[in-house]
DNA sequence: CATGAATGAGCTTTCATTCAT
DNA sequence: CATGAATGAAAGCTCATTCAT
């Protein structure tokens, strides 16, 4: 037996998540009683309890792993002293990259976004401080000149938002791009917030 | 009027919905029960069904409500013959105000946006042809080549679907924007979308 | 149909609540689950609920109900006036044909009287007030001389806490005294409480 | 000694009985559970099915030695020639000092008095004899005359039961008394059961 | 012997829906 | 039409008990 017991425990932990992302991404929160999890993670309900203190505990938890998972998979291999267009460039193919692998993500991520107001408010807002990089991106821009002076919160709805959104619709309605479309998209996106938009085209 | 609060609801119906709107808004789906809604209409639990075959027939039927409630609030006044910017931006400026004056509509809709996969989709999907100047503004714009050549679904992703996005964070955020703002942000999600962005900075 | 509707609430709360004491008298509260307790009063288990905000409330409600149900019984007839071992006496007979005749209110009782320390502690303790005329008669006692000089409390214990624990000893197993007997025991614990006992007996 | 939580429990089976009386002084059968059991005694909960086969046989061995114990503590130096009186006394003495040094227990026998009729009846009832110095000082009693005549569980339930009782509502309710209440509360307590009360006080 | 992770029955409570009035 | 008391399935959670280690 090559795995020890905390592993084992560590394992089974890893099984409900994952099995509540599943979940997740494919009921929502209205199909996600912990009946249907344990069943899903092929453990007894009252197993859920031995890893998560409550129902709300496991949900925090399955955020903070996702947003997390989301936040260095988007990151890596980034350099801040890069060029903001080839390091924009450069999360949004990181994005696109993972949602494509990982689809269970990106819709179970939409579905903490719209939790009731005020439900996870804090955590979600919390997270922000993952996405380093790219306020640093939006404020290094801004002060350029070379982004549009607009707050974080906005300059990400034009552009990672917007992806994301894509991404999400992308999914949902089965519709499929290819390279060439998706690069135009990312620097459709970069016109969205750069003030100088058209000199990436030519 | 149903998604005005401040009038009296003239029938049943009518309070039902606005009821269901406004716990919707406030709550989510999780905290919309019944006897919450027959309260806060003012009837009895029993009369809901007497207008709704069940809580998932009450809920297509606001859906429906909420939807073409916007449609006809953004496309107002819209003359199709007049220049794609400007329709554009008398879009956006309709849907602003109309956020603004109805922010538990913004909210509502963005529940129903995230709703599991599957539960409303034929409703969602079919609401476009609501949204047929909206459509057609984009068609247009391609075939003229003033517009990028993306799919419509991708199109309003880059652009309103932004906006909504944007205003809804506000709403949550309490972050405020003036009207100077407002305007950089509609010329932001025109860039996204135009293949002649700059020209409209000078 | 002779009984209003606002009536057969009242019945269908008054059958829970003599469900609730059968279940106590019998079970007590290890027995006591909230199907159980529907099954006996012949409703559903939400129907509790319609009744009582949750199972502490109901069990609130039946101490509340049992406790002056009792204290109305024991001191009917009373006239604050009489002969203090009269009045004693009657004190005395009407617990007596009370439990007699309700044995189930005293078995539950003795399972009020020893929750776990602190539950409803302040319930019973505030049902002393429903008390007052004992309390008066031990309070004129002490004044004349005629009653030990102990507390309240310990003279409760030491005649009609005792008599009650007689009681339920008597309904626990089975064995029976006759009126000769009961004089007996009326006058014995008089003497644990009287300074001259022994009058009475010549 | 079982009963001496300072005392370092020798082997488990004590430590789980120690803990078990703790918990239930402290919580009643109702907060009873295995697992804070295991915890409070300091072994995994497995481990309590090693020494007692279930819930239900670890609560009937924790009722045995704690009677057991009592009556161990009540009767120790007890001469059965002795005056009814004095050994009246003594019981009473011992009884008080080992409740004021072992107050769990009391409130723990309090529990077992109270459970659910038909529980633990047998071991409650096969536990008299265990009491039988109390039984032949009744007996006797009775036969010099010297003693009223009724029977042992009434003469109980008018002295040594009210003694108890007295001493669980001291417990519960902070009240104190000194030792010239606590001759008082004995004499009274003997009036009950004598037929010769007064003498006894000049 | 001892462990404690795992189980699953059973608890309290909520709520969509029905139906007698 | 309208009511709201009643229902009972299903939710989240606890805990006595078992068993592989």
């Amino acid at each position: 037996m090559i795995l020890n017991k905390s592993q084992v425990a560590q394992d089974k932990r890893e099984a409900i998540l994952d099995a509540a992302l599943d979940l997740l991404a494919s009921c929502g929160f209205h199909g996600f009683s912990i009946k249907q999890l344990a069943d899903k993670a092929g453990v007894a309900a009252g197993t859920v309890y031995l890893y998560f203190t409550d129902r709300e505990d496991l949900i925090r938890q399955l955020h903070s792993e996702i947003v997390q998972t989301i936040a260095e998979a988007v990151f890596v291999d980034n350099e801040s002293s890069a060029d903001l267009w080839d390091q924009y460039q450069l999360f949004c193919r990181n994005l696109w990259l993972f949602y494509a692998s990982h689809p269970r993500v990106l819709l179970a991520k939409a579905q903490f976004d719209h939790l009731p107001p005020a439900t996870l408010r804090s955590e979600i807002e919390s997270a922000w401080h993952l996405f380093k990089p790219l306020s640093d991106l939006y404020e290094k821009g801004r002060s350029q000149g070379s982004i549009k002076p607009l707050s974080n919160h906005i300059l990400f709805g034009l552009s990672i938002g917007s992806l994301a959104f894509i991404a999400r619709q992308l999914l949902l309605g089965f519709e499929d791009i290819d390279t060439d479309q998706f690069e135009l998209i990312v620097k459709a996106s970069w016109d969205a917030i750069s003030t100088q938009p058209t000199a990436i085209f030519e």
